[in-house]
DNA sequence: GCCGGGCTTGACCGGTCGGTCGGTGAAAAC
DNA sequence: GTTTTCACCGACCGACCGGTCAAGCCCGGC
């Protein structure tokens, strides 16, 4: 070896890869995202890019490393991404912004995001998923940072913060299940429903506008004979 | 064999099947929903039973069956295992029972639940999950009944039914990412708290209490300069 | 006795898996 | 002009895949 790069492989930028290392890495997380990592065999990937099966093998040492640049690269970019895209406000508009840059991050690399946080996700002889799960783990104590800003600033109740973070995920994590991006609404736009839900409740009645507030979507029809439960 | 037959092990409602095939379906459940449909061999499920590879030939046709009838047969049941747990009540304490049982179902066939919402569901080349889909939809629309009945009766505002379903689900679907049967909570406990956040929302002030209502966990310590989003 | 049929088996099949190997041809370095 | 480097390929390997099959085992009925 010549020189030392100053960017060691685990770091994972990609953008000092070759024009064939990316052509792989896309249709490769393509495939683990569309049938799975045992599903997706080596001369699936060849073959989606029309090449060998052992050039393959000239640009990565096993299949696992291929997986690996493609979903625990991504992850690591995740929390990068979304990170950069908290505004200055407040911490609950930080909570939106962070729904919503996710679901950006979602659109953009969805077959990676999709091969990321799907493929044998629970298969304990490895260990491979270790690093992500750090990476995620990093993304998520992100999340309840921000959740925690919240209740501090009197903005949100003051509720279970892992559970409110789980509860956040669930919402962004799910949507690969059943989004359609042929259909009207975007990511960035269904995450900020999910925000509107989450954040204000479906609940109407019972609760009335302070005199300064926004006005609600919709005057409720009825006094509420709702089921008024006690806190738990 | 007839006692032990009525309920096995994480099996859901398979009333006339043999102690082997429930057995089979036990471990294979436990199987797919470790390493996945492609990464479990029939070598895999018949070691796990203590029995030869031929004898699962004997009482299945092939692979997917023991799949079909693991994750199928599974959500199948889910349907009617939560429809029948619905009260009478408010919509909304519908809604919050439709959640607890659901997640009450996934605590007792945590198994044949994970296969069914992990193994291979998008891959394109087989109409396997077709059924499966079938099934889902009408588990998810009998949410949606729930969601529009309290919309009609005022209890919640005026949200959009599909999207709030698929809030709804995401929060119980994605639990088994991340749920820890050693942990205290169970899964009930946890789709009760779900239910609180939608419900009810995380945003504290802004919002007076009326006065018939209960007291807030937490006054608010400061009037909020939350962001008062416009609904777009 | 011995008979038939449901369980159960080990040997086996064709095919695919991840991964290796020796080599090719063209550009870069000397 | 020679050597080195490097992207690239086709043939090949042992292991394992899902699935088959003829044959044993066991046990109640004759």
């Amino acid at each position: 070896m010549t020189e030392l790069s100053t960017m060691r492989d685990g770091v994972a930028n990609q953008a000092e890869a070759s024009d064939r290392v990316l052509q792989i890495l896309a249709e490769a997380g393509r495939l683990f995202a569309s049938k799975g990592f045992e599903g997706t065999s080596m001369r699936d990937i060849a073959l989606a890019c029309g090449i060998s099966k052992s050039l393959l093998y000239h640009h990565f040492s096993n299949k696992d490393e291929i997986y690996a640049r493609v979903a625990v690269g991504s992850t690591l970019e995740l929390y990068l991404f979304v990170r950069d895209r908290i505004p200055d406000g407040t911490p609950s508009q930080k909570i939106r912004a962070f729904m919503v840059a996710t679901a950006e991050y979602f659109r953009r690399y969805r077959w990676a995001w999709i091969a990321s946080t799907t493929a044998f996700w629970n298969d304990p002889d490895r260990q491979r998923q270790k690093e992500r799960l750090t990476r995620r783990d990093r993304f998520e104590n992100f999340l309840r940072g921000l959740i925690q800003e919240a209740i501090d600033a009197g903005e949100i109740r003051k509720v279970d913060v892992p559970m409110t973070g789980r509860l956040i995920l669930s919402s962004l994590n799910w949507m690969h299940r059943w989004y359609n991006p042929n259909k009207s609404a975007t990511p960035e736009q269904i995450a900020d429903i999910f925000f509107d839900m989450i954040f204000n409740g479906l609940r109407s009645g019972e609760l009335v506008e302070l005199p300064g507030a926004a006005s609600p979507k919709e005057p409720s029809k009825e006094p509420s004979k709702a089921g008024r439960r006690k806190s738990r």
